[in-house]
DNA sequence: CACTGGCACTCTATATTTGAGAGTGCCAGT
DNA sequence: ACTGGCACTCTCAAATATAGAGTGCCAGTG
């Protein structure tokens, strides 16, 4: 059932690429007429009614009804995507908005809302960027701070000036010296190490060594444990939502309401996004591809994004499936890079 | 122009009441044999019809157009919320089903986020609770951390176990020794301070000893007071927006979108908030009152919550103006309390 | 004087009809 | 292999009819 390029006469595919072109710009099925203008190959509505009729029985586009034009298929955008489109090199405003998106001065999140941002206003469609993973980065220090009887504040900072936090209730009360005590020891013996790595160290070291370590380290080793566990939770920045309420194919109160439901939910979401950190290079997404039906008329374009050399998160739009292909791609392609450099530079 | 009760008649209070209970319930317009059927007057729908137009007069309901029935406007609204309404407590399952949002090993983040969880779950409204305002949270300790050349990471504790962390850069580089000094200096000037206070007397001494003091001292100050300056950032946890979608009333894309917007700019509902933490108590907006158009059609019921005697935010519900204010208002009341008494257990 | 029944009137909402327009598929002709 | 022509289908928008709800007013009644 898989097309391949050769069984498609290249005139099909030209006409197949026009049409795809025209009902992108406005929305409106493309009848023979129109695409005998538009195509500029000199023939009749009546041969290219045939071809159409060809395309439409290799599932590339279909009629909404008897009598009106052709309108791509989730195969047929596929198609475009893959082999049809001619990836337009950015406008050199964009590029100019987009740099300014980004200054070395700004902080993580910071820079991760603009690039969220930039993606939804110069696409005009949503835009979201993933939390970064940190697993690459390196383990500066931990420190335990006491807060009331049996709860203790434990904090830890990464190489790259990353501070996360949580409390932590304990099974006795630990005196400051017992937890400066604990901070050492995971100072000394991790700082400088990947974080990954103290992770796995930790856990190894508590199944293996469990029973000759004393209580003050393997609470040391829960505490650590717990902090980077909170490095696991995924999460995105997202931006321009209602650019999306602007699009009729999505005006429906009901499906905009099952979309706005999974943004806010995330996990189908973020499940996507992950699939994405695996195959590298820009990504895309049509219509019911997804396998998520509250995303059946969307599509969604990612690209990674790294930080020395490692792919650390991803980046995205989400947007009708009618939408500009050939600008998206290489807009969102732009964002990663310029987001890996800014990234970069705070190393 | 203000109406004060002894100008209307008992009679047509009760029935302006009962039109506004039953628009409440079904969004239709109140005609005049229905209200003469639910009234319980023993009335005849003409007698009515003269009360009502009465009504009209006063500029408490209007009608949509010559041969609907009336529905309530915003006046008439403001009288049914101040004067007219019984205010029912709580039914048990909802009160056992709040209870259960807040457990005391919650974080500070996760309690507020199960208070708008809880506020847009029960009233099926969008529900909003903004983060607590620190002023009188106490100074615990302070951190420098150095990064790089002259990048320095400062950690800031306070006695909430709460932790904010800033990056500063700095005009030149500094050691390791003196960060730990500027440190010192602060943590035992200022450690068990109010952090208000802490401010106020940073910003005093910063004016009135610039020229007398070392340079690390106002480097200290200087970050220090930049910790502090992101307090004063303001931010709201929103949750069940999505739950708006629902309402007719609001379901035009174009009204949607601008309440989306507001929603995510936030200034605007900011400030609205910001009203209610000096109003003492409930505090009801209803459509244009906010004085906002794009909250129009839009009602809002808030209540301040308090730690340890102090009001240190707001929560509220967003829902359309023709809300159950009945159910409503003693639901965001009970929540204000709950999340405060969680709060405080914190303390 | 307060209330009522009756009645003409208005306006909306819904269904039905109608016609124009767009586009198709097919066929016979070049 | 391509084209013009033609009958056919379907949608969309405007026009028209119809039912129903509710009003305002007025004259009548206890």
């Amino acid at each position: 059932m898989t097309v391949t390029t050769s069984n498609i006469p290249d005139r099909a595919q030209h006409m197949l690429k026009v049409l795809i072109d025209r009902y992108i710009r406005d929305g409106q099925p493309v009848g023979s007429r129109t695409l005998a203008r538009e195509a500029g190959l000199d023939l009749s509505p009546a041969t290219i009614r045939n071809v159409m009729s060809d395309l439409e029985d290799l599932g590339f586009i279909r009629a909404p009804h008897t009598s009106a034009g052709r309108i791509p298929t989730v195969q047929g955008y596929r198609f475009f995507v893959d082999t049809l489109l001619t990836v337009r090199p950015l406008d050199s405003s964009s590029v100019e908005q987009m740099r300014s998106g980004f200054e070395v001065e700004m902080a993580t999140t910071d820079l991760l809302e603009s690039a969220s941002g930039l993606l939804s206003g110069i696409t005009s469609l949503a835009g979201l960027v993933t939390i970064p993973k940190h697993e690459h980065a390196l383990f500066k220090c931990v420190e335990f701070l006491p807060l009331s009887e049996n709860r203790v504040l434990a904090i830890l900072v990464t190489s790259e000036g990353e501070v996360q936090n949580r409390m932590i209730v304990t099974e006795r009360q630990c005196s400051a010296a017992e937890l400066q005590q604990a901070a050492n020891y995971l100072n000394e013996q991790f700082s400088g190490k990947d974080l990954g790595a103290v992770r796995d160290t930790l856990l190894h070291e508590m199944q293996e060594a469990r029973s000759t370590m004393n209580r003050m380290m393997i609470m040391a080793m829960q505490m650590a444990d717990q902090i980077l566990e909170k490095n696991q939770n995924e999460d995105y920045i997202m931006a321009g939502q209602t650019n999306l309420m602007g699009f009729h194919e999505l005006c429906d109160i009901e499906t905009l309401r099952n979309l706005f439901d999974a943004f806010n939910q995330k996990r189908e979401i973020l499940h996507l996004l992950d699939q994405c950190v695996h195959g590298e290079g820009i990504q895309v997404f049509i219509g019911e591809e997804s396998g998520y039906q509250t995303l059946d008329e969307c599509s969604m374009v990612t690209a990674p994004y790294q930080v020395d050399g490692q792919i650390v998160g991803v980046l995205g739009v989400i947007g009708p499936t009618r939408m500009a292909y050939e600008r998206v791609i290489p807009i969102v392609d732009a964002t990663a890079r310029l987001l890996g450099a800014a990234l970069n530079q705070k190393e």
